[in-house]
DNA sequence: TTATAATATAAGCATTTACTTATATAGAGG
DNA sequence: CCTCTATATAAGTAAATGCTTATATTATAA
């Protein structure tokens, strides 16, 4: 059983207002099914890379995502570890899995390893 | 047993973008734990007439409340049936019951019914 | 070392947002 | 009818937001 616990309303809407915005409620979305490098976002959102690397940082910043280096690539990863985790999940799991999307990425050999 | 529906990734945004708003998100949890009109909300938020209304606008608009004309005084509600409502429950779950407050304006006889 | 590739950051800009103040609207009651 | 009260709306404004283009950073590879 887990702990109920509460949160502010300052850091729950905080969350909620970058959840509230459909292009980085769509990385969530991709970054909740595999981690991802920024060019793969990029490929599948056709977004520019700067605006992309502009909602990670403040997904990052908010603790909503972890980056782990690669060599080159920077991979992101939903952090399931953040305190408001599981109502981020819940959200997630209100829209249709990304997985189609990224077998399609995979099949067009667009993902970097 | 209740279907689960997907919506979509827009819709979703929408939502959580209203919520993501501190004291629009106050006046759902407030809203939703019982009616209230606008100038009791002013009192609870302490904000002013036009920027309660404001937000209730939105609100409305989005379909999150229900209005109901009771006289001069038009009283707001969480709408239970929109798309969304379970998350918008879960939400507003998340976060300490504002009951409490709610008892504290009624003491101060500062409800209108 | 130099070149290349992936990513981050900075600066600029158009749009949106959340308030303010002032005014309009709508119903209740004389 | 007129007045009062609650609420809505309009107009204006400062700040925040999400993009763009240009440039900086960081690691890899030659």
């Amino acid at each position: 059983m887990t702990i109920q616990m509460k949160v502010t309303t300052d850091e729950l809407s905080n969350v909620l207002k970058l959840l509230g915005e459909k292009t980085r409620l769509t990385i969530m979305q991709s970054v909740y099914v595999r981690e991802l490098c920024v060019c793969e976002l990029v490929e599948l959102l056709d977004m520019s890379q700067p605006a992309i690397s502009q909602h990670l940082r403040k997904l990052r910043d908010a603790k909503l995502v972890q980056e782990k280096r690669k060599g080159n690539w920077i991979y992101y990863k939903v952090n399931h570890d953040h305190l408001s985790y599981h109502v981020v999940e819940m959200i997630i799991n209100e829209l249709p899995s990304m997985e189609n999307k990224l077998k399609e990425l995979e099949k067009q050999n667009l993902l970097c390893e």
